[in-house]
DNA sequence: TATAAGATACCTACCGTATGGTTTCTTTAT
DNA sequence: ATAAAGAAACCATACGGTAGGTATCTTATA
């Protein structure tokens, strides 16, 4: 995106591409490196142009948090959409929204992971997870309230915290069909 | 600790008290609010005192961070010397080394815990944490390495990770003592 | 056992750089 | 013509790191 000054004005594409580039900085640097210059750099703008977008540092990090957080959101609806079974649908989509299986997907796998860590490192940042985590789980009583479920959710969480950090963990595979059963044979 | 220019030298006192600190603000201010001044002013010691003892930023962080580990592995270690039964001791003992149960503790519960998250944000570190990690599960092997017990050990890593984002369990007590129950019925 | 020599602990002053933020200006779109 | 989009120049501050100093401690040897 060169010769910003004079090209056509897209608002909306600048600051999708602002968004984008502040993620990538984020999960590639870590959030010190992620600065208005580093940014604009890497859109192809000029320091004024990111906070004519976002006024303050804060407000430019909340805002890639929130786009993540939205992500990981409709992620789960579509999967629950194509869910047949209402019964424990927003488990099963959680485990696969939370579980990386195979190559394919695994760095971007990581990228929102490393988004998701670095979020929960700041304390502002956990409340906001904190609240928007137990809005969905709110949200999702009616089909998924019981203890096997919310068992099964913690798992996932455990196996997406090791294969984050690189803790290996063998028959991953298995596993998460064991879960998927859970979730399938529920007694009422 | 003032007047520490002409007082009695007493590295090891203020190394402890650097890293101590250090791991202060860390958990309560951020890792970009470990600056060597900061934590200078914290000890009531110069800039230079510090980069005494830790010569980078770098070194600094990871001497931290090092630190945390090694509570945590005493932890583990003293619970499993207590513990009668040596199948699943480490998986017992990384229960309630993970788990925070009450209110008793609680603070130093979530100061180690951010601590570990910070650490899971930082390329590096995570690599070492890994590392260590995987170390751990080796040298455990022998009493630790059933599917179920590799099993329960993630629920406990979810729980941990709920518990510091401020996610609510509901009887999290009772599930602590199912999965203590898991470790002890084992069949081989 | 006394002490000189070296090592260690800690301080003061300084430097270059990068940062978040402010202000002002120019260009484009409506 | 008016407002939004973005550029450009500027500022104060704080940072990590360096250099060179002084005070205290340890140890080898005479």
């Amino acid at each position: 995106m060169d010769n910003a000054y004079k090209r056509k004005k897209q608002p909306e594409l600048v600051r999708r591409a602002l968004l984008d580039q502040a993620a990538r900085i984020t999960v590639e640097q870590g959030l010190s490196h992620v600065t208005f210059q580093a940014v604009a750099d890497a859109v192809g703008v000029t320091k004024g142009g990111v906070m004519h977008h976002f006024a303050t540092k804060d407000a430019l990090i909340i805002a890639v948090f929130n786009d993540a957080m939205a992500k990981f959101e409709s992620e789960v609806n579509n999967a629950m959409a194509k869910d047949p079974v209402s019964d424990g649908s927003f488990t099963r989509a959680y485990i696969d929204a939370t579980i990386s299986l195979g190559e394919k997907g695994l760095e971007e796998f990581n990228h929102q992971a490393t988004l998701y860590v670095l979020m929960l490192g700041d304390r502002a940042l956990r409340e906001v997870w904190a609240h928007w985590s137990n809005e969905q789980l709110q949200k999702h009583k009616p089909t998924d309230n019981t203890e096997t479920l919310s068992m099964v959710r913690l798992v996932a969480d455990g196996i997406w915290l090791s294969d984050f950090s690189g803790i290996s963990i063998p028959d991953k595979k298995s596993l998460r069909n064991r879960l998927i059963k859970m979730t399938q044979s529920e007694q009422h």
